[in-house]
DNA sequence: CACCCCATGTAATATGTTACATGATTCT
DNA sequence: AGAATCATGTAACATATTACATGGGGTG
């Protein structure tokens, strides 16, 4: 994954590592990370393999290397995006395709996003089932705070749910963000 | 983290590795994942170094082999329980220790709580930033997705801190769950 | 008797973090 | 002048996934 989100960030613009890195940070850095111990090293591979260029501008006294993607690039990273999401693997892979579902057409997107849709469903749907082996098992203060990450974990799911169905209608975000009952 | 995890199944009761897999699976499994192929090398070193017990069982024609923490890996455990939480770490870490706190004597587990609720209101302060940097441009398919993410990121965070205060107060689950707008 | 779950383990590979290393520019 | 930020890179280390490998027990 790691190898098309640094091609998705040079899509449109150049960019150097060091701004590729900050504009991972800002953008996605809630759910991912990328260390620059890893990011120079990819940038360099992806380079080699010719699914990007690189240019050396000297600004100054020092010199900056600007990455972009080239076809190859390009059309590797619409295949990834266009491609079914694994749900096995971490449940970030998601957010962070979604965070590209604007590359993508209507029609392939509005079908990602169903898929995602019926992926939280079922996972919600597991959830309940767990909640209702252990519900009626709460004594002690481990058995509060165990089921406490389930309890989580179901309204993270419905959350998500909630802001999936928005976002497949492009639903304007004004009054999306519930307000604070406190 | 993934050895503390292990020492804290194997606090109360002796499980095999194969018991402690399912168990992290249906609990935590949402936010953390055991592979078979990272656990056994784990549990024989954990035993090597003494923080855990293996005892063998043979059930029918099969050994199992029952894991069980010590006072040293019980130590250990409570030492990485009990310190403040490292939030430059996955945010899942916060996650995997909440579900444990129901070891913690009151006073402490009030003060980590304490300790995440500042944590993800800072971290919602910095998304809010963000989003007043960018939510006056949408105009393209591209913006209205990169700006998605940050709003998921906007109303998670708000439920965390939800589910935070909740939980702090040990209040009981139900009704806990916001019933679905559909 | 085939398939699935139980049960344990290793090895090759892939991925990711942290520390080391260097040096320019900008702000105070 | 010193600190923070800009900017790029490598190397050692830590962590995690996947495939390989084996075999018992229960169910249809």
């Amino acid at each position: 994954m790691f190898n098309f989100v640094v091609i998705g960030m040079v899509l449109h613009q150049p960019l150097t590592g060091y701004d590729i890195k900050k504009y991972v940070d800002i953008s996605i850095g809630n759910f991912f990370k990328a260390s620059h111990g890893q990011l120079y090293p990819a940038l360099k591979k992806l380079t080699d393999k010719n699914y990007l260029t690189m240019e050396e501008q000297s600004q100054g006294g020092r010199i900056k290397k600007y990455y972009h993607a080239t076809k190859l690039g390009k059309d590797a990273f619409m295949d990834w995006l266009s491609a079914p999401t694994d749900f096995n693997s971490s449940s970030d892979t998601i957010m962070v395709k979604i965070f590209f579902f604007g590359e993508l057409p209507d029609e392939i997107r509005r079908q990602r996003l169903y898929e995602c849709e019926l992926f939280v469903q079922q996972n919600l749907h597991k959830l309940r089932e767990i909640e209702e082996q252990f519900a009626h098992s709460i004594e002690s203060d481990r058995d509060y705070f165990e089921i406490a990450t389930l309890y989580y974990g179901i309204q993270n799911n419905l959350s998500t749910l909630r802001w999936l169905r928005h976002i497949k209608e492009k639903k304007p975000y004004s009054g999306f963000i519930q307000k604070e009952d406190k």
